[in-house]
DNA sequence: AATGAATGAGTATTCATTCAT
DNA sequence: TATGAATGAATACTCATTCAT
């Protein structure tokens, strides 16, 4: 009747559709049958891979915060000095750790959820706290936390911006924080 | 003796309700039926009074971007001096923008409207707008905007932070970037 | 587009329509889309008029449960002496408690959702305690129990024997019974 | 030193906890699922067992009904007079037949099957028939069926009864429809 | 002006069964 | 011979919106 196909990669693969329709979307425009459309699977396919929507969200995040997570880290951990970290704390705010127009709304998406769900906290918290610490490689922990915060806020607020501030803005702010 | 009237205030109260729901449950969990159980309305009663869901969120974005950029504003202008102003934004961060616990989340929602939804994005850039010409009473257009992503992002952190960041750590970044 | 109809017996039509199809298919076998089917109503109307699949089930069996005491009641109460009360229990065995074939099996469906879930378990005993009330306006209450029972036993076992016993086996029993 | 072998008794074993789980769950409770959980073998064990659910519930009726069949034979057959064979019916109703507080449902579940499906109609005749045929032993065919409809009558009454009859009562009436 | 009843499109989820391995 | 992955049909339920009154 219908193509079984052998499919092993299918799991990871709803995991990647699921955030790209989150970005597109949001959480709550995401549904088992636009993933599955999208992932290209039955849709009794979803439930047999993740026990519920909600399991799929948890993975998906779960997975988002880590790879951005890695490349924060990765980014950092290669600044041989404190001079080349805050070049780093720079180039992450203007083009690294998010990369697609789409993909910054993730981090919001993860919030909301977080502020209700016990869940989504912990993996917003355990972000921070990799965050901070790949920061610490360089920085105080007081200057870690502030740097943490601009990050964030400038990233926000230059995604909405009409005329984002320039990057000379932002070398400026991050060099005021960690006291250049 | 009570004059039987019409329930004049009855738009409002629903839009009230409707920002206590969103707040709670997020804008996904906001129902036409919620709300109007919680305002004590009939159920046609919502759409009497707002076209659709769509016009009762905006109404009701629209709402409290006003009520937090309005206090942003008033703490600002009653700011005598530079040194008061900055106070005033430390305090902002600690206490004053954001009442509730329950309120922090409402921003969140905003942005992950504002994303994907013009008349949400326009919203929100007009808040910032608000925000920055309230700090460039006293600081430059540079700082406001690096003030600004602060605040955010120090807000943020700090609702998730399971140890949130004391008074004196906001203090001294704030004056890293006011340049104190 | 679709005609909406006024149509204030709804309710009522769609609990007779529940209990036709408990009857014929069974509770497991009995499903919105069946009865709204029936009952000639939108899909999206069962869960306007009931809650829940469970609140339709025991609207439906408190009815049944009130009709079938109601008629037994009335059997009994007309009964003059003992000797017509006898004959009324012999009747109510043979053609009148239970009216359809259909219909018997909805005691049998009632009881297996009694023997899990509380409230079909009080419609039970209420239902119970009503038929040996009604008994009990003619025999002590002993013999009510002893009579209840024998006119459930001999109505189940009839129902499934491939040559139901006469009436006058029934006579038998329930004259050995009252003492006859 | 332990020999690897295949489980010959899945089968077995699967047939006994699909009748422990319709006892706590009924018919419709029952999935393959929590069979295969249950008897702890791998959903796919399932169907290669069994062609069907349908075959499950069959196989495991029919058990069911010959396992208390038998036990009912067993007791009258040990009865050597019609006193003790009186005295046997009284204990079936009291404690013998149906084990477990969860195991009078099963009669239950097979008759709101019989009632639709001729097999389950069929097992259910096969098990009166026994029934009768032991109790004919000691008693006319007629009190057979007396006796049977009224053991069908207060083992359910009293399972449900918020104070079940004691056992006094069922002595009186098991005596007085074997003219004791 | 106001509303309760109505509705259809949509949602997550369940599940018996199939089948490649 | 066994089985885990796969699947499609079905299920209960939700909800924004419409509309007759």
């Amino acid at each position: 009747m219908s193509v079984r196909r052998v499919d092993p990669e299918r799991r990871q693969r709803i995991i990647d559709c699921a955030l790209e329709l989150i970005a597109e979307e949001g959480v709550a425009g995401t549904t088992h049958r636009k993933v599955a459309a999208r992932a290209d699977v039955p849709l009794g396919s979803m439930t047999y891979h993740f026990e519920s929507m909600d399991e799929l969200l948890r993975e998906a995040f779960t997975l988002f915060a880590d790879r951005v997570a890695s490349r924060f880290e990765a980014r950092l951990g290669a600044a041989g000095d404190r001079a080349q970290a805050t070049a780093a704390v720079v180039e992450i705010i203007h083009s690294d750790v998010i990369r697609s127009d789409q993909e910054f709304v993730l981090p919001l998406e993860l919030y909301a959820l977080a502020a209700r769900v016990p869940f989504f906290r912990s993996i917003t918290q355990a972000w921070m706290a990799r965050s901070r610490a790949a920061l610490e490689l360089h920085f105080s922990p007081e200057i870690a936390i502030e740097l943490d915060a601009l990050i964030e806020g400038l990233t926000i607020h230059r995604a909405f911006d009409r005329e984002p501030s320039p990057r000379s803005l932002t070398e400026e702010a991050v060099g005021r924080i960690v006291g250049a």
